[in-house]
DNA sequence: ATATTATGTTGAACCGATTCAAAAAAATGT
DNA sequence: ACATTTTTTTGAATCGGTTCAACATAATAT
C-alpha cells in the first residue's frame, strides 16, 4: 500500500527540478530530448502514473469539459428524440475540440443544485424552455458561460433557438394550402407544471415556456392571414409523450368532429394524433390533415409518412456547444432556420 | 476584474480560521449557528461564490463523475438504440447516487486517450466489444475501477454482460420450432476492423469480439440440436446499420434463394433485413422468418412486428453504473437474462 | 575574442480548498 | 469550586501539480 507517486518524487530521482519533470510531460518540447527520455524512464520505474488530473485542474483552471444541464426532466434527455440529437451534436463538438462532455444527473432540484456546484466543467449548456429555475440561478452562481438552448435565459452567455416564429406559420400555412379550415393545436406544455386538456386564452395569455409561446404566435398569425379567427381554434395541452396524446385526440375527435387540421407542436405529439386518429378510423390526410414540428426520423416511417417542420438539431447542439466553448457573449439569440418537409399526412399528391 | 474571493478571504473578513470557515460551507454542524450565518452572510458580502470545485477535488480525491467510455465508435453511442438505453440506465444510477456523468469524447484513438487521462471521474465504465486497444490500457493505468460493458476487459473491477450464448440459442431454437431449416446468420462486426459481408469458416474461429462470438456458438449449438449442419448455414458478417444490411440481404437472398430463417444479432441489423426482404417482394414470415436480438422499441413498429430475443438494457447501464461506483472487484461476470419477445416476423399464428 | 541571442533548467510561489491534532470554551457532574 | 466531558475553534500541513522570473549554458554573430 505505497503512497502515490508524484512528480517531485519522479524529479528527485532523476536529480532534476520539478519544473522540468512537469515540463517533460506537459511540455516536451521545452526540455532537452536525452533529459527528457531519461526522466520518462525514471518515472514508469518508480511507477508513475503521469500528472494528477485534479491538481492540475487546479492549478490551471481549466477543466477540459462541458457541462450539460437538462433541468427539466433528466431521464427524457435520453428518451426523447430530439434531445438526443442534441447531444448528438455535443459530443460531436465536444469531440472536436477535445474536451470531455459532463452530463449533470440528478433525481430532483435540490440535488441537481449541488451536482450543479459539484460539476469541475468550463462552462455549461442548458436545454430547457423558462428561466425561473434554482437551478439555472446555480449556473449563474458560478458565473461560468452559459448558453441556453432553446429558451432565453437572462444573463446567458449566448442563446440558441430555432426560428419557431416562422416554422409554426410555415406549418399553418401549408395546412391551410391543403385546404384544411378547421383547426386543433396541441401544444407542448405551457410551463413548468404543465396543465394538460383544453387551453383556455387564459392560459395560453400566460405562456412561460419560450418555445411554445413562439410556436402559438406564428400558427395564430398565418391563420389569421387565412381569414381563421383564432377563437375557432381549438387549443389543447399535451404532455410530449405519443402515447398520452394519442388518447387525448380520440376525446378531442369525440367533441369536435369537424376538426379537419391539426398542427402539433412536435412531432411527438403528430405520432400520438395519427395513432388516436387511426384508433378511430379518421382518415388522414382525407379527413383530417397533421403537421408536426422537427423532422423526427420515425416520421418518415409512420402510416402516413408524417408532414413536418424540419429542425437540424444536431447542428443545434453542436453550435451551441461550440459557442460555449468559445465563451464569448453573443447578444443576439442564434435564430435556426426550418425547412417544411411535406410528406402524406397532410396532402396526397407528394406520395413518392 | 478583482481576484476570486477565497475562503480564506472569507475566513479572514469574519475573523474566524479558515478551518472554520470551511465547515460552515461543508459541515455546517460542526459551526454554532450563529457563527455559521454570520460566515454565510460575510461570504456572501464579499462575493464569495462557494468552495472551489477542483480545489475540492484535489484535497478529497473525490471527482463525483463516473467516466463513460465508448472506444469503438463514439458517435454511434447516440445513435444506435441499444447505446441509448444504456445511457439512460447509466444515467439513472448516477442520479440515484449524486453523481455526474462524464462522457469521454474523442475523434480518434489518441485523443480519446488523452481524454481518459484528462477526465476527472472516481471509475470508469465501458463499453465496447473486446480488450486490445490503446483507450483500455489507458484506462487501467488511472488505476480506478473499471467496469466492462458486453465484453471481459482483463483487469476490469466486474463485468457486466448478457447472457448472449443462451439467447442466441433461444432465437435459434424458436426458428426451428417455426419450421425454418435452411439458415442464415447475420452477424455483428467479428472485430475492430469488420470485414463485411461472407464469413468464412477461419473468420468465424477467430473472432475477437465476445459478444459475437458467444451468440455464434449458440445459435450453432441450437442448429446442431435440430440436426442442422453448421456447414449448412450462411454466414453474413453486417455494420450494425439497417441502411446497409437492407442491400446485403437481397444480395444474399439472390444468391441463396432457399433461405428460409434468418438470425440477426441484432434488431438494428434485423430491421434492415427486415427491409431488405420487402424490397424483393419476399413474404415474412411466409417465406423467411426472421429474429433479432434485443427488443428495441422500433421493433414492435415494423411490418410485420419484429420477433427478438429481448434484453433489458436500461438496467444492463443500471447495474454497471452500479458496480463501478462501488468500486469493488466482482470476480464473476454479472449474466442477465434475455426474454423471447414472439411478434409477428417469425410466426403467424401469434397475430395479436 | 567578445557581444548577442537562443535554448535549457531551476526553485519558489501559487492554485484553493479540507483535515486533524491540539487548544479553548462551554456544559455537566460531584 | 473543581474535575470531567462535550462542543467549538484554531492553525498548520497537505493534496499534486504548473508557471515564470531568473540563472546557466550553448550557439551564432560581429
Amino acid at each position: 500500500m505505497g503512497k502515490r507517486v508524484r512528480l517531485v518524487d519522479v524529479a528527485r530521482a532523476a536529480g532534476v527540478s520539478q519544473g522540468t519533470a512537469s515540463n517533460a510531460f506537459g511540455k516536451p518540447h521545452l526540455v532537452r530530448d536525452e533529459l527528457r527520455e531519461k526522466i520518462l524512464a525514471v518515472a514508469s520505474d518508480l511507477g508513475y502514473r503521469g500528472p494528477h488530473v485534479m491538481a492540475r485542474m487546479l492549478r490551471t483552471g481549466k477543466a477540459g469539459a462541458l457541462g450539460v444541464v437538462f433541468p427539466d426532466n433528466l431521464e427524457y434527455a435520453f428518451s426523447d428524440p430530439v434531445a438526443i440529437e442534441l447531444l448528438r451534436g455535443i459530443g460531436r463538438e465536444c469531440a472536436r475540440q477535445a474536451v470531455n462532455m459532463m452530463i449533470i444527473s440528478a433525481e430532483n432540484q435540490e440535488q441537481a443544485v449541488s451536482a450543479v456546484n459539484n460539476a469541475a466543467v468550463d462552462a455549461f449548456l442548458v436545454h430547457c424552455y423558462s428561466d425561473n429555475n434554482e437551478i439555472i440561478a446555480a449556473i449563474r452562481r458560478r458565473n461560468l458561460p452559459m448558453v441556453g438552448i432553446d429558451t432565453d435565459i437572462v444573463g446567458a452567455t449566448a442563446t440558441v433557438v430555432l426560428d419557431d416564429y416562422e416554422g409554426a406559420a410555415t406549418a399553418a400555412r401549408h395546412l391551410l394550402e391543403c385546404g384544411a379550415r378547421k383547426f386543433a393545436i396541441l401544444s407542448l406544455q405551457a410551463d413548468e407544471q404543465g396543465q394538460f386538456g383544453l387551453m383556455d386564452a387564459r392560459r395560453r395569455g400566460s405562456v412561460s415556456h419560450r418555445v411554445v409561446r413562439e410556436r402559438l404566435a406564428g400558427y395564430h398569425a398565418a391563420l389569421r392571414d387565412g381569414a381563421i379567427a383564432v377563437a375557432d381554434i381549438v387549443h389543447i395541452e399535451c404532455e410530449n409523450l405519443s402515447e398520452n396524446v394519442r388518447a387525448q385526440v380520440v376525446a378531442l375527435m369525440a367533441e369536435f368532429p369537424d376538426i379537419d387540421g391539426i398542427l402539433a407542436m412536435s412531432d411527438v405529439i403528430a405520432i400520438g394524433a395519427l395513432e388516436g386518429l387511426a384508433d378511430i378510423g379518421c382518415a388522414v390526410p382525407g379527413q383530417v390533415r397533421v403537421v408536426g414540428i422537427d423532422g423526427v426520423a420515425r416520421g418518415a416511417r409512420t402510416t402516413p409518412p408524417l408532414t413536418s417542420v424540419a429542425q437540424n438539431s444536431v447542428e443545434k447542439g453542436r453550435i451551441a456547444a461550440e459557442l460555449a466553448l468559445a465563451g464569448e457573449d453573443v447578444a443576439e439569440p442564434v435564430l435556426l432556420k426550418t425547412r417544411l418537409l411535406v410528406r402524406g399526412s397532410s396532402t396526397d399528391t407528394t406520395v413518392s
